[in-house]
Formats: structure tokens, sequence, C-alpha cells
DNA sequence: GGGGTTGTTATTGGATCCAATCACTGCCAG
DNA sequence: CTGGCAGTGATTGGATCCAATAACAACCCC
């Protein structure tokens, strides 16, 4: 309770409206692989522990929904999505033909401090070796190198790819060792090339490749599905 | 009031909850374009005249912002998006793109039964010269050679894509003569041929075609942007 | 002893009331 | 006459209470 006390919450974090810090808070959570696919998520835990009411996270979780984190059926509540390899094996070909799209449309309007900030990034993920790091750092490259497409509707479609696949590409990069790494970090090196050199075939020749990589090696990892989580149903 | 006694609506079309029931109409009613692009949905109003309460409104309203029907923002409420030219033409580039895949997804999963459904609304389509049967129809058409495509992420984003373009697809339909039938009903053909032939290479192609080819003709015509609907920012 | 059934409990869905925010109009000053 | 400002009305956002549904368990009858 309290929650909208500006003397117990004076830092208000977050600002906006408080069923989008909620839906912000979940959505952290669940990319940060805190809640498991599969996982049930009840409106009373959540609301008691943001101190709120269930109605602003009932509109959380439809906002989450919306964004492929989480899932609804009626009377059942929220659950994040478990996917089986079949579904997983279709999302990243949605990605191998939409990402590409994106990457163009985006190119042309990339500006030269955005570059500079895709370069950062990926020299942080090239020196940092945790995994946690990783996932932060290798989305921000992929979604960073889309920041100029002016088309929300791609933009929000990416975007719901990256979240739906968000916790099978973390058990999949949590597998292998530094071999996976260095692949990655060599296909994000051409594609950065390709960006500087402000040519967009190669871009998304590379962008593809990159992808429809990864497809291809996730599709030999069958035990990737099932053994991310396991609670019931 | 009354939405929940037994007695006054004992017929209970559609069944199921009643925020899904309300987002079912107003699903209905943006599709058959009785809202415009740009058009403001107040709460209260349709909450009145549903005969309910606010709150399964406002969900519903959510539901269709997932479903790229509606646009929300924060003490301002929802209206149904207006799109512009590039945002529209960037729309069609994604269709062109994930509805192949959509289409090679289901076609190997295609029942006889589903295919002889195909050739009906086919021949339906070149009987009946309604423009709002047409939009029907051709909806119907498309979306239901996807009809075996199991992933529900394709064909969820593949509907919120024809969701989204809709109103400017009837105002384009609505622009010319008998003529632009006659090609649509042309490219559906090549296209049904090929499914029936079981030629994924083919039915790809031509699909392909046929969103790129109303892509461009989309891009010839300014003057549907702004002219469809008119009621202010 | 097993299967169906019924009662109980936990959880979600909906209605009403109250608070906060935003847009608009009219006013006043420059 | 025009721009800024304050007050007011309209509209959305949130909290609390109540109803409905579904999972679960104990029970009774066969």
């Amino acid at each position: 309770m309290t929650s909208s006390n500006p003397v117990t919450s004076p830092i208000d974090p977050g600002a906006g409206a408080a069923s989008e810090r909620i839906a912000a808070q979940l959505r952290t959570a669940i990319l940060a692989g805190e809640i498991a696919p599969g996982e049930r998520i009840r409106q009373e835990d959540v609301a008691e522990r943001l101190g709120t009411s269930r109605l602003p996270v009932r509109e959380a979780l439809r906002i989450l929904e919306a964004e492929g984190l989480t899932e609804h059926t009626a009377n059942k509540g929220a659950r994040v999505p478990r996917l089986d390899a079949a579904e997983l094996d279709v999302l990243y070909r949605m990605r191998e033909r939409l990402e590409p799209l994106a990457l163009i449309q985006s190119m042309p309007h990339l500006t030269a401090g955005e570059i500079r900030e895709l370069e950062s990034i990926h020299e942080r993920i090239a020196a940092d070796a945790d995994l946690r790091e990783f996932m932060v750092l290798d989305r921000a490259f992929h979604l960073g190198s889309y920041a100029g497409c002016a088309s929300e509707q791609l933009s929000s479609s990416v975007t719901r790819l990256w979240n739906a696949t968000q916790p099978y590409r973390r058990a999949f990069m949590s597998l292998g060792g530094q071999h996976r790494r260095w692949i990655v970090d060599h296909e994000h090196r051409l594609i950065l090339d390709a960006i500087e050199r402000r040519d967009p075939e190669d871009a998304e020749r590379y962008l593809a490749g990159h992808i429809r990589r990864t497809r291809i090696e996730l599709a030999a990892h069958p035990e990737l599905f099932g053994a991310t989580a396991a609670r019931r149903t």
C-alpha cells in the first residue's frame, strides 16, 4: 500500500503511469530470466510485491502480452509462454526475413553517433565474458542497429520477436564455451563493417546469415526444450 | 446493465469472457470501417452502448492494441491509428516478407477440404461486386490460405498486418473500377493453382508479387492519406 | 476399492467510487 | 489584437468490494 504516497516513494522511479512501471518491472524480470517459460504469474503476488492494487497489474500483463512476453487465457491467468522446437524455428525464420528489412530501413538514417555507439557495444561484447551482460549487449547491438527505422510497426514487431525468443537464446548461449561467442563476435563485426560502409546489400546478407546460422544450430539442440523450465503443464 | 444476466441475454453470443466479446465487437466495427483512422474511442461511450462497465472496455482496448487495431497513449485514450504513406509502405514490405513464409509453412498441412473452401471463396469474389463483401472475402482467402500454419506467433503477426492496413486497402479498392478487381482475381487464381499443385516456390513467388504490386500501386496514390478520415489530429 | 460427484477454496473478472491528469474556454495584461 | 494564465469540465487511471469460474479434495455410491 501507499504506492501513491509521495513521501514513501520520493524517488519515483519510472515516473510515468503506474501500469507501465509495473509492465517495465515485469519485462525486466522476464527478459533477465527470473521468470522461466511456463511459469505462472499470479496477479495478487505481483500487486503485493510492488505495493499496488491488482488492477494495474492486469493492465500491465495485457501490455506484456502485446509484446509477446506473456500469454493470457480466460479465467486461468497469465504465464510466460513456453515454446516448442517447431515454434522457435518459425520465430527465427520470421527474424530472418523481418530484421534485414528493419536494417535496410534503418541504415540510411543512422547517425554517426549511433554507429559509434554500436561500435562501443561491439567492443564491450568482446571484452566482457559474463552471460547476463552478453544478453543485454547482444540485444542492444541488434536493436540499436534498427534505431533509424522510422516505422513503429516494424520496430515493435522485431522487438516482439526478440522478446519471445530471449529465454531460448539465453539457454543456447549458456551451452557452449567461448567458441560460440567468437563466432557471434565475428558475424557482428561483418554486419557493423557493412553498416559503416553504408552497404545495405552486404548488411542484409550478413545479418540474414547470422540469424540463419543460429536457427540451424538451435535445431541441433533439442535438449533446450523442457530443460529450460519444467514447472508443470 | 444486466449484461451478466443470463435471462436478458439467453443467446449469449460469443459465449466467452465479456472483455473479449467487447473486443470482438469493436474489432468488427473497425475492420468494417465504421470507425475511421484517427478517430478517438472513448471508454464510456463503448461501455454505455454495450451495457457494461468501463473496465472490460479498457481491457478490450488493450487486446485490440495488441492486434494493431488501436493505439493507446497515457491519459489520452485510444484511437484507431492513422498511417502515413511511409508507414503503409513499410507495412506492405513486411507483408511481402512474412506472408510468403506463412504460406510455405501452411501449404503442407492444408487439407483438401480447406483448399476447396479457398476455391469457393475465390469464386464468390469473382461473382460478387459489393466492396464490403469483397473486403471480407479477400481477407478470408489470404488468411485462409495460412490456416495450416501451426505457429501462433506467425499467424498473429500476419493478422496484425492485415488489421493495420485494412482501412487503406479498402480506400484503395474503392478507387478504381472493375479493372483493379480483375487483376486481383487473376493473381489469386495463380496463387490458388500453385497451392493445388502443392508448389511452394510458385506460391511464394505469386504471393510476393501480388503484395508487391499492390504496394507499388498504393505509392502512386498519395491522396489516400488524409482523405480516408479527417477528424482532427 | 474405484469412479463419479459435490463442496470448498483459491484466483480471476467486473462494477462502482474516488483521484489525477489533460484539454479547453474565458479572462486579463501587454 | 495577441499571447499567456488560471479555472473548469471532461476523461482516463487506480483502489476497493463483490461475483463468477476453475482447480482441488474429500466424500459417497456402486
